[in-house]
DNA sequence: TTTCATTTTTGTCTTAGACAAACTAGACAA
DNA sequence: TTGTCTAGTTTGTCTAAGACAAAAATGAAA
């Protein structure tokens, strides 16, 4: 539970990172981690005075680049040998990825990143209320602030965006998104359905995708009970059995362990009423594959609209819910 | 390849757990499920065909009652012995504490615990609305939203709220105050003194505290920028430094421990320079005692109101800041 | 009281062996 | 060529017990 280091931090952040700080940047799991050292050879961790591993900033980056590449199907023995350069040029090569700047418009974007590089929050929050009160939510949302969350993820893990930075970005959107949600719901009868619970697992901290569903949700028309991030599986179940919830709605970033989310999604439908529809989306990878039984996986926002709309034929509105 | 698992699912869920469903379910590590069972004997899983732990329904949930009465600071040692009856009595007894909620009216309190007790959550928000509406921010969060947020802190010690109404109550109490910060801080004119920046050590996820803060901030007229919870004590030293703050206010919750309140404190006032104050509240008993040289305590909410009065005599203001 | 030093408790790190699930490649049949 | 089966490899996670550092409790002194 060693979570602050206050006598090792100096004017700069830690050159060197622990397993626990490796596990967590590149979610690759501690066992996984002595594995592939005691294996490949590689990492090779200097030691510490007790002979802890501790891993200095190259190794990092090359392990978080063999995640990458691992996820995306390669094997770790096949191209953990090969240098930063040659991954680097395999990743790119390998990596239109998802067309996932596709509606974006890189000048809009930049502009952005500039104001949050600048640390000019006022503008930032002004360029954005502006842009939502010109071009409605969803569109911002979809043309905007979902490509800019992703750059800001990668310019993150990139090194060239400090983590206050991160949190800044974090913070205003959530006042000015949450800001529009509300507006946006002031005008809407109650008790529209269907009822949708929106939240994360107990390993999922992100909470942008999540405030991104909701608003994409409200605008459907759908009545949105939020928990916020992390909430444990049974907490979950509770929650949408007490609420009446027709749907629960799972936010994934890209940094879940995938097993994670196949089993605990597996797990969560075993619990949950058949009734109660399970909607899973966000940036994770392992939601590419085939799910479980029962589990919806929206790879857009835009498949929203379209699973709202298959639940309402599929239950024609009975009167005075 | 396992084309279909639908023969192992029966109508009833999974009556035992493997090691990894236990850790998600309870948040309990794996090394620590193990560790407990070498040191106390408890938890005592059966093994499967191939020697591995397989977790009885009962164990777990025994263990999902360990894990809320650790966290709630109890000692594993001390009660991993105790029958789940015990236990529950135990986590119902908890200490009513001290006389939190002293300018609060106990039959408004309970009127409000009521509602999330029946988790109508927009009832609950219009009740709030408009006692904001009415009272003012100020006077709102001081006498409803802060016993309230201690209340329902002391009712999931207690056992008597799950987890998902705490949630439920968080993220109300959210949108609710961040709807009214923001109406707030319209009128004002951008660029107030003193510059704040809020946020929490990495070790302090609840923003609630932040929140209220935030709240009284605004309507003293300062200029908030917050970071959320859990900033890295450099990120915190960066982010003043480049957001030219005044004051740097940080939120403890009483589950903080003592040392890392005391110790985090004095190593942020050595980072910072002197120029930029520190201001320290919340519930945290580590801030009673005389703390570094340099770093203010606020023991109420209505401290910041002084404290504000205090800065900006001994900074005149200079125009066009 | 508070503060400091000592002891106990507790969680996580370490090693190395084992094995099951996922994946690859080769053989064979349609 | 294409598909399917089998056998072999790769890979991640489980297991064990020992060690130790951080946090909390305890006791002594100011």
């Amino acid at each position: 539970m060693t979570l602050m280091n206050l006598s090792n931090t100096p004017a700069t952040p830690p050159t060197v990172w622990n397993i626990t700080a490796v596990e967590r940047d590149t979610g690759i799991s501690k066992d996984t981690l002595r594995m592939w050292e005691r294996r490949y050879g590689f990492p090779k961790p200097d030691r510490d005075a007790s002979g802890e591993r501790s891993y200095p900033e190259p190794q990092v980056d090359k392990l978080r680049l063999l995640k990458r590449l691992t996820d995306a199907g390669s094997r770790p023995g096949k191209i953990i040998g090969l240098s930063l350069e040659e991954l680097r040029r395999l990743s790119a090569a390998a990596a239109p990825v998802a067309a996932q700047g596709e509606q974006a418009d890189p000048a809009i974007i930049a502009a952005y990143m500039d104001l949050i590089r600048q640390h000019d929050i006022s503008a930032f929050r002004d360029k954005l209320s502006k842009d939502i009160a010109k071009n409605g939510i969803a569109n911002t949302v979809k043309t905007v602030i979902a490509p800019l969350t992703w750059e800001v993820g990668e310019s993150w893990r990139a090194g060239n965006l400090a983590i206050f930075e991160e949190h800044l970005f974090t913070e205003s959107l959530h006042v000015v998104l949450r800001g529009a949600i509300n507006n946006a719901s002031k005008g809407m009868p109650h008790s529209k359905t269907p009822r949708i619970l929106l939240t994360t697992f107990s390993q999922e901290p992100h909470s942008l995708g999540l405030l991104m569903a909701e608003a994409w949700f409200t605008l459907e028309g759908c009545s949105c009970i939020s928990l916020g991030t992390q909430t444990p599986m049974w907490d979950i179940v509770q929650a949408a059995l007490r609420q009446q919830a027709d749907v629960v709605a799972l936010s994934f970033s890209s940094g879940m362990g995938r097993q994670m989310v196949i089993d605990g999604l597996r797990e969560l439908r075993h619990q949950l009423p058949p009734k109660i529809e399970i909607w899973a989306g966000g940036s994770s990878t392992a939601l590419g594959r085939r799910m479980a039984e029962g589990v919806i996986t929206t790879q857009a926002l835009d498949d929203i609209t379209q699973e709202v709309a298959r639940w309402r034929t599929m239950h024609p509105a009975k009167m005075g819910r």
